[in-house]
DNA sequence: CAGGATTCTCTAACT
DNA sequence: GAGAATCCTG
């Protein structure tokens, strides 16, 4: 075991302890992965069976490398490992044990976007206000219900919960998520949380399935573990319950999945759960340099929930912090641009030693722009995932539709497209017979002769009902590809995109030539069973189950010496030499969501943690003082967090210009002290918008105190916005939104000049003119 | 019923 | 600004 030797002390105790409970505290960058990675190596190495060990993440990216880390450290075997996310390793074994509970083995996986399709679909038939029942807020209350491993009956009969909901004027909640999993089961699918919900509701309910895990897991570990939310703590308490050789690994000050229900309580209560447990922690950080974990540091003290650890490194001092304001989006894009490309140069670096991060995907646009402009290869990172596209979702549906056919969501989705002549009228009729004998919409297709208010559409129907029969017996005797290739062909999918000659339509095209090839790949690979150690047929059955955890396209690229870019959610686990973190603005990071409660806000603070201890050099982070959002420019100030870091590791570069704009959020910027002034986390939330603030108030509002809500005036029709350049104060001029105004002040050049207008029926406003719309009276 | 035009809505992160 | 929902017309 020489690797042992590239471990310190600690490191190496934590992976040498391999019997029994053992909890690791990870600081950032202290090497954590490299103790899990060396932890199963050893484990093996002592004799144990990769089938005998399971290792839980988070994320899919994290487990990819994961299992490509051990792979370098013990060789082929590590492929035996029951490895991955905890939806991806509770859905392969629920293939095998839903049956249990009245769900075929080839179930569907609902995304959230069905989930939500689902829902509408049921609020309209409860006849209920979509404005008062959100669907995406019903989703996330069942959600939370869920990995809270309340059923619905459950949820039904707690009278705190129903209180709950009757005094938030949503009575029917509980309803709708009784209405919401009969549908599930009925079209033989379950939702994410279901994935761990139904694997609880298996070991619980069925003693010798529970047995039969708990044997074969003889080793559990947990990365991530602050990540955790209750329904999977319980799976992993019942799993590991009989060997108690179970290490979980984490880090309170990176606990960013809150809002979906984590609790740092698994953290802080593993050694209530485990008497005999042992907890080792790292604390020496080996990826960042002094200034770095000075500075991260520095922030995360500010959290009061936290556990006791000091992050310490003996690395070089490195370089200070680079600040960058820019006045809008666009040019806070172009600035990190720009600085990739001088750092490239003076430190031949390459692309890929950078890397971007933000807190929205949306935010990845404007940089896009900029380094395509400033010919800087970049790649994204998640975000809209390949799998999300229309195109690829309508395919999928059919095949989905092809393997279980009750799919309820799959099958709206594709009956009319591409049309023929089933709307929403037949639609609702096949619905409602489906509720009222509480069938599945195929199971009313497969009836259809039986049904009076179907006689209209009936050869349309069963039109549709024969073409996917013929799908179905295609596929019982072909391979995933072939299968694949006949229903695009049959479906009228590939004509379809084929005849839209625009540019969308042809990219459209290649997506789907893409999935195709993508099958086909899949088609020659061959994979044995973790389960019994059996090749896995290489049907479309199992091809769907393959991508349908798959939030990104883990294709690899040729080009690979980019830039990257992404969330900071999808940053975690990663580290880059040169890192910038941008849109560091009050209400966009933190977000303006979390301002409602310290939990959030200390959360949204651990995520500005998270992405700065991923540098490993160089650290830049970046706000601008106008962004657009939702369509409309809006004026930011710097993020409180900007405050929160020590003013002597930062190098602030000189403001482009001195006056401020807008609203005047900078008016005393030389006078405050520190290097962005003093908090302002006192002040009460006051959008900051150019103009009239159209937002909904933020929905934790503690005090209960009304927050103003202006309408946004709406557009002039048919305006064409003018030439400004030759704007002079006195002139009367119109604004797409404000009407009739006149001009009092000018200031600034170029992109920065403003005006000061006085507008007849919203009062004085500045207006950048570059992004103004106006034309002179 | 289809398809286009228009209006409305929503804007946090991931499985 | 984009995508969904709704309206409108053939």
């Amino acid at each position: 075991m020489d690797y042992l030797k590239d471990l310190n002390p600690e490191q190496r105790a934590a992976v040498e302890c391999t019997e029994g409970p053992v909890m690791i505290v990870a600081g950032a960058g202290s090497g954590k992965t490299r103790v899990l990675t060396y932890r199963i190596a050893n484990i093996m190495q002592k004799g144990t069976d990769p089938f005998n060990i399971l290792s839980l993440t988070f994320t899919n990216k994290a487990a990819r490398e994961m299992r490509e880390r051990i792979e370098s450290v013990v060789g082929p075997e590590a492929r035996n490992l029951w490895m991955g996310t905890f939806h991806s390793v509770f859905a392969k074994l629920l293939r095998y044990e839903a049956h249990r509970i009245g769900y075929p083995g080839n179930f569907t996986i609902y995304d959230t976007d069905d989930s939500k399709s689902l829902i509408k679909s049921i609020l309209k038939e409860m006849e209920l206000d979509d404005k008062v029942y959100k669907p995406s807020m019903v989703l996330s209350r069942i959600s939370s219900a869920k990995n809270n491993l309340i059923s619905p009956d459950g949820y039904a009969q707690d009278a705190e919960i129903k209180d709950n909901d009757a005094s938030a004027q949503r009575p029917l909640l509980g309803e709708i998520y009784s209405r919401y999993q009969n549908r599930c089961f009925k079209s033989g699918a379950m939702d994410f949380d279901d994935l761990l919900f139904n694997t609880n509701k298996i070991l619980k309910q069925f003693p010798d399935a529970l047995i039969k895990y708990q044997t074969k897991f003889k080793y559990i570990l947990v990365d991530e573990y602050q990540d955790t939310n209750y329904s999977q703590y319980v799976i992993v308490r019942r799993l590991a319950a009989r060997h108690e050789n179970i290490c979980v690994v984490g880090d309170d000050a990176q606990s960013i999945y809150a809002f979906r229900g984590a609790t740092i309580e698994n953290i802080l209560n593993f050694k209530k759960d485990y008497k005999d447990a042992k907890i080792f922690k790292l604390e020496q950080n080996y990826r960042s340099t002094q200034t770095i974990v000075q500075a991260s540091g520095g922030v995360i003290k500010n959290n009061k929930d936290q556990l006791q650890k000091e992050v310490w490194t003996d690395n070089v001092q490195g370089d200070k912090i680079k600040v960058l304001r820019a006045i809008s989006d666009n040019e806070e894009a172009k600035l990190v641009a720009e600085n990739v490309f001088e750092h490239k140069m003076l430190h031949h670096a390459y692309n890929k030693d950078f890397a971007v991060l933000y807190r929205t995907n949306s935010q990845s646009r404007a940089l896009e722009e900029a380094f395509r402009r400033a010919n800087i290869g970049y790649k994204i990172v998640g975000g809209m995932s390949f799998y999300q596209r229309k195109e690829i979702k309508d395919l999928l549906a059919y095949y989905r539709l092809t393997v279980n056919p009750n799919d309820e969501e799959a099958l709206k989705r594709v009956i009319n497209y591409p049309a023929r002549g089933i709307g929403d009228t037949t639609m609702s009729y096949i619905i409602a017979i489906a509720g009222a004998k509480n069938i599945s919409l195929w199971e009313v297709l497969q009836t259809a002769e039986n049904h009076a208010d179907l006689k209209s559409a009936y050869k349309k129907l069963t039109d549709f009902r024969a073409l996917i029969q013929s799908f179905i017996i295609e596929n019982r005797k072909n391979n995933a590809y072939d299968t694949a290739m006949y229903v695009a062909k049959y479906s009228g999918i590939l004509k379809h995109l084929y005849d839209d000659k625009s540019v969308e339509g042809m990219a459209r095209y290649e997506n789907i030539e893409e999935l195709l090839s993508g099958i086909k790949e899949f088609v020659e690979e061959d994979e044995v069973s973790l389960y019994d150690n059996e090749p896995m047929p290489r049907t479309l059955e199992f091809y769907l189950q393959n991508i349908a955890l798959l939030t990104d396209n883990q294709k690899d690229e040729n080009d690979t010496d980019v830039v990257q870019m992404m969330t900071i959610h999808s940053s975690k686990g990663l580290e880059f030499d040169n890192l910038f973190v941008v849109g560091l603005e009050e209400n966009l990071f933190p977000s303006q969501m979390s301002l409602g409660s310290r939990a959030e806000l200390e959360e949204e603070r651990r995520l500005f943690y998270v992405a700065i201890t991923r540098a490993r050099k160089k650290l830049t982070l970046s706000f601008a003082t106008t962004r657009f959002r939702f369509g409309t420019l809006l004026n930011c100030e710097p993020s409180r967090f900007l405050n929160e870091i020590d003013p002597s590791l930062v190098d602030m570069q000189a403001p482009t210009f001195k006056s401020g704009i807008g609203n005047f959020v900078f008016d005393d910027f030389e006078n405050r002290s520190g290097f962005l002034g003093q908090k302002s986390a006192e002040k009460p939330y006051m959008p900051n918008q150019v103009g009239a603030f159209k937002g909904k108030p933020p929905i934790n509002n503690p005090i209960g105190k009304i927050i103003p809500k202006h309408p946004t005036p709406p557009a002039i029709k048919d305006f064409i916005p003018e030439d400004t350049s030759k704007l002079e104060a006195g002139m009367q001029v119109q604004h797409m939104r404000f009407g009739n105004g006149k001009v009092i002040e000018l200031d600034g050049k170029g992109d920065e000049r403003k005006a000061t207008i006085e507008f007849d029926q919203y009062g004085s406003k500045k207006i950048i003119l570059k992004f103004a719309k106006l034309r002179i009276v």
